[in-house]
DNA sequence: TAATGTGAAGGCGTTCACAGCT
DNA sequence: AGCTGTGAACGCCTTCACATTA
């Protein structure tokens, strides 16, 4: 153990589970939403409903927060954004250096939702020396040779990276050693970081890869709900051998 | 129930656990790169610490794949690639389309990891009439007018919303009565679909919310382990109110 | 001998169902 | 009467530890 403390917080009962924290701002977003629309209070069923969850589950999450509703009324809106979002420290605000600025960095950059909600983008980095000085949404790009400075200047501790693949690792390194401890990491790699720092990772690849696992196997009900019937009239794509056997049976390739 | 079929396949023993279809990919990029540097065989332990997980969850991941190791040895990596990209569906072609083209759209269009496995960009749709014929990626964009033709015409099943929020739930819906049965939402917003219809989501947002949460919680920690000794040389922005007590506690703002 | 494949145990998250409060 | 808050049951996922096999 690297940093000598205990890994859970000394204080009390706080231990918010994990899948509850990733579905707090889903409930903010909702709850944003019915603010300003000046709706008071709202019941856990409508609340969940506009969240895309179940309601038990709703209220098992808000319970870990404490108990912020009335029984027989609901949950007060104003009260619950304040109070998710404390939980969440976004009454604080955060700022966030993006490294990489291609088209993906870009986009970020030009992301509305940042600045929403606590989130501040403190600098945009580059190693392209041509992209020096260039504003994108309305912010120069700075050269990775002022990443340290940067950092420390602005107590930057999330760092968000959109770089190639090949780089990522290394501008990960630095951030880290900058003192970066959170990490949105877009680049398809797998991160290595020091025990007490955070990496969160967004792949597309990785999402198509599991859309495609699901469409695949929808194709294959298809054919097993139309064995013996007619054909589908529409048939999207080549049927996959849907099975093979539970196990222990000839592949189709045995390489090498 | 809409489809009038049972929900599990009915096909044997199938039931690959989600959580471990989310894996697959990372193994699979993993065992791709061995493959480039031509590496013949990997053991559970090197490919767990290639894809950032423990050997233990991978073997057991691979077990519901079928006994494809060699006790003593370990596992033939062509071989692997080959029975997970089968598994994944991705010895097919899928095409995509993206609809939404500003910043992210163009970003996601230009994205590489897209055709390398499986992947085709059928088609870019943007509801910008200025932007019809505009080649990005080198693929003209479309009118969302022509998106039905589009979706039928090449069997696409697979759609990436990145429009704006107030726009995705109609593009959602109007993919999904042209035939579309995968979706992959960047759009802020929480999709209804009707069954059978798979979502995935990718928000930035919410993402950088929960590192926001944990990197709260790391500086609450700092000040309990700091308590009664020197303050950090380095305090990295202002102290966050750690704790209030587990509950029924007075909180700081109670509106209305 | 070395590393896989897997029962068994444990932990976490979800859902149920209802007690408790307004 | 209505809706929250929560103990309890259930199911999924992870981890352990070792029997099994090349």
């Amino acid at each position: 153990m690297a940093t000598g403390r205990t890994h859970r917080p000394a204080t009390r009962s706080r231990g918010i589970p994990e899948a509850t924290v990733a579905r707090l701002p889903l409930y903010l977003r909702a709850l944003t939403a019915l603010s300003e629309r000046s709706v008071p209070t709202v019941s856990s069923e409508e609340l969940a409903a506009a969240a895309g969850v179940n309601s038990a589950k709703l209220r098992k999450d808000f319970s870990y927060l404490g108990s912020y509703g009335t029984r027989g009324v609901g949950y007060d809106v104003e009260y619950l954004v304040y109070q998710i979002s404390r939980e969440l420290g976004l009454t604080q605000d955060w700022p966030v250096v993006i490294v990489g600025i291609g088209n993906l960095g870009a986009a970020l950059a030009n992301y509305g939702g940042f600045a929403s909600r606590g989130f501040r983008v403190a600098a945009l980095i580059d190693a392209d020396p041509s992209m020096a000085g260039k504003p994108v949404a309305g912010i120069p790009v700075q050269h990775t040779d002022e990443l340290e400075k940067i950092i420390q200047d602005d107590g930057v501790s999330i760092g968000v990276i959109a770089t190639p693949a090949g780089a990522a690792q290394q501008v990960c390194d630095r951030l880290v050693a900058a003192g970066v401890t959170s990490i949105l990491n877009f680049a398809p790699t797998v991160l290595n970081v020091p025990e007490g720092v955070d990496v969160r990772k967004v792949d597309l690849s990785i999402e198509l890869q599991i859309l495609a696992f699901h469409e695949q196997r929808k194709a294959g009900e298809e054919a097993v709900a139309d064995a013996g019937a007619v054909p589908p009239v529409v048939a999207r794509k080549q049927q996959p051998s849907i099975d093979q056997g539970p196990d222990g049976d000839v592949p189709a390739v045995m390489p090498a």
